[in-house]
DNA sequence: ATATAAAATTAAGTTACCCTAATTTTAGTC
DNA sequence: GACTAAAATTAGGGTAACTTAATTTTATAT
């Protein structure tokens, strides 16, 4: 028997690989195996049989990287987790912060026309719930203009965009402090030593600490005029 | 560490054996590997591990029975399958003979809160588009008065409750030729040596040749007045 | 009661995916 | 340029779920 075109499992390696690519390329096996919460050995094993399939190229010692085809099946993957993610937000008005694991796993199970009916039923949305894009069905994705709001300067304001890097401890934590696409921030101030920002979300009296690490994972656009 | 509490396999041996419980109990193993579409070790094999797990009892060279526990779990899957075959149907017009294929694979994707919030867009809904009930929340399942088709005498009328033992070729079959639940059938024939039956389906034309095999899976209730 | 066919089971082997421990390679420091 | 820590890789092993081939048990038919 030939292996199996596709599995679960190589669909979030795909996945896991495709956005940290948009860090930094080719991806490190150390980045993946803490990505995918598994050893190293077992990365190494998974990329050998993604290398066979010819969906990634691996630099020994160096990282991985997506084919063209293997790009493909990550934005595909992307695809139907976005949309599913948009339905259970708009349709089944399930939380901001807890649709990301639910999509997880629908999105390994869906089937190309309950995608496209689901993607029409929803009116072809172009972004998820957390600001991510949508690939269309062609697997196109549209990279677009933004920064993470660790780039700012004091006193500068910006729109949140996206949520980059979706986890639930993550989603979590921001939708409890009001970090939502779309709300406007203003930068107050920053600490020196990689320390916290202080974050104002417009329209709220007290401004929110937020760390290095998690500035770095929220995407902003500049507002008009301060660009 | 210890074994996972369920998978995707597990899931479908289950929901199988629960299905073939309604027709002969214990359920032999031949009967499993069959449906299954794996050979009788594999079976064999399966069975002791749901075993081991309590979720069947396993008398040898006789069949498998489900535990309580087991046939809470198989009627939860049959709950999450028949809800999304409901909602592909129902809010994503997918057709009638696809949407079994589709939802077996969401089942085994689906978190208890999608599952719930699924129940709630749809209202509710009794019965899976192929007549078949749902079980409540609880995992209750409330077993109906039907008859097989196979049967009815010449002459008598009855209407279409439910296709049972869902499979793609069957129900693809029955679509084309216009057997939905609800219809209204008469038999007007029936060949010997298990033969045919000539069905008609009210307001058609032309009667429809029916083997006994497929008459024994196709669901009615008796006209009132006829039984 | 015995022969035989069918069904169930055991035996042995495979693949995907994971692990820990040991080893090798790379990159940064003095 | 040698020394060392971190990262990558190899080696060896495990489990779930499957396979085919061989064996045992049950059911049936004479
Ligand atoms: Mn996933
Ligand atoms: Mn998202
Ligand atoms: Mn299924
Ligand atoms: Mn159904």
């Amino acid at each position: 028997m030939s292996p199996a075109l596709t599995s679960e499992t190589i669909e979030m390696y795909l996945k896991s690989i495709c956005e940290l690519e948009t860090i930094e390329s080719p991806v490190a096996i150390s980045q993946l195996a803490q990505r995918q919460s598994v050893s190293s050995p077992a990365v190494i094993e998974m990329v050998k049989r993604l290398a066979a399939k010819e969906l990634v190229t691996h630099t020994p010692y160096k990282g991985v990287a997506l084919t063209v085809t293997g790009k493909k099946r990550a934005h595909n993957v992307l695809r139907r987790h976005r949309l599913w993610e948009r339905f259970l937000v708009d349709v089944l008005n399930l939380p901001w912060e807890n649709v990301h694991d639910c999509a997880c796993r629908l999105e390994h199970a869906t089937a190309p026309a309950v995608t496209e009916s689901l993607a029409a039923l929803l009116q072809h949305p172009v972004r998820c719930p957390h600001g991510n894009p949508i690939p269309d069905a062609d697997g196109n994705l549209p990279d677009d203009e933004k920064l993470p709001l660790a780039a700012l300067e004091i006193g500068q304001s910006a729109t949140l965009v996206s949520v980059g890097y979706e986890e639930t401890i993550l989603l979590d934590y921001l939708s409890r402090r009001g970090f939502f696409p779309g709300v406007t921030l203003t930068v107050e101030d920053i600490a020196p030593y990689q320390g916290p920002l202080m974050v104002l979300i417009e329209g709220r009296e007290q401004p929110c600490a937020l760390g290095r690490e998690i500035a770095g994972r929220v995407f902003v656009t500049m507002d008009s005029g301060e660009g």
